[in-house]
DNA sequence: AATCAAAAATGAAATGATTACAAATTTGAA
DNA sequence: TTCAAATTTGTAATCATTTCATTTTTGATT
């Protein structure tokens, strides 16, 4: 089950601002892992005065708080995941579109969890080529 | 025992210009994971002329040839790794040294190794957290 | 219900890595 | 030597992200 923004945000000592709650409805709705600019465009529409800006500082805001994870998978933009459980990502080279993989999560938690004298803080497993949908297409 | 850059190049299908082999020789020499800037700026000394949009070619092509690999661990920056073997990486926050993580590879493979129906090219499993050396200069 | 300082949001301008592109140079086969 | 293809170069554009000064909102206190 879902918990909900406010919830999720007050959790993680974040005061539920309105722009703070639309930001993470969306991450929380859309688990896509959308860029500043898809969030921003989405939520533009029902909130006008949203500035770019504020959806950098909020997000930057959640990431520093434990409440959402940054992905660099693609080099081009950030992306952005509500989802803070260690799980692995597929970029698709063709479509863009990032997948969650979760199906294997203890392998990816014994493979992130190497350093000793290291003070580790967050993991990423990052896997890239083509998925399903796309090689479908290129077999037409 | 490490091939050297002109095997290393021609074996990749990557015809062996000095340019070319200046950035191998050094990338396999310097295995800290340079940045462009990095890279560009310890040759232009001995290569007078080398210019970084070069450099940016060059790289390109090692990666599309799989002659080098590319990490997008840093937000900031990209870098570049000529050991393309299957190994974690851990940013530091304090120094933002790069670290190779190579101690449990069958690991690394396990957990990279998911997908079924997907078509996987390159895996990468990035750590962040802060490293021996700085955790030490913080309890001073 | 008015006041006011702190917190949050905003928008314009700056930053900086990366890319596009056209021109210059180099390479190597004929 | 010739010449087209490959490579390199430098400048200018692109564009995600950050900076920062200003405005707005919040919420505690009179």
């Amino acid at each position: 089950m879902q918990k909900d923004a406010y919830t999720y945000l007050t959790e993680h000592g974040i005061k539920p601002s309105p722009q703070r709650m639309a930001v993470m409805e969306y991450l929380i709705a859309n688990p896509v892992h959308p860029t500043v600019e898809a969030i921003h465009a989405a939520l533009v529409g029902r909130m006008p005065t949203l500035s770019k800006t504020t959806v950098y500082n909020t997000l930057k805001l959640f990431v520093e708080s434990g409440a959402a994870q940054v992905l660099t998978i693609n080099e081009k933009m950030t992306n952005f995941d509500a989802d803070v459980e260690p799980h692995a990502h597929f970029l698709c080279a063709e479509c863009g579109e990032i997948y969650d993989i979760a199906e294997n999560e203890e392998m990816v938690k014994q493979a992130t969890a190497l350093p000793e004298n290291f003070q580790l803080d967050t993991t990423s497993v990052y896997l890239r080529g083509i998925c399903p949908k796309c090689l479908q297409k290129k077999n037409k």
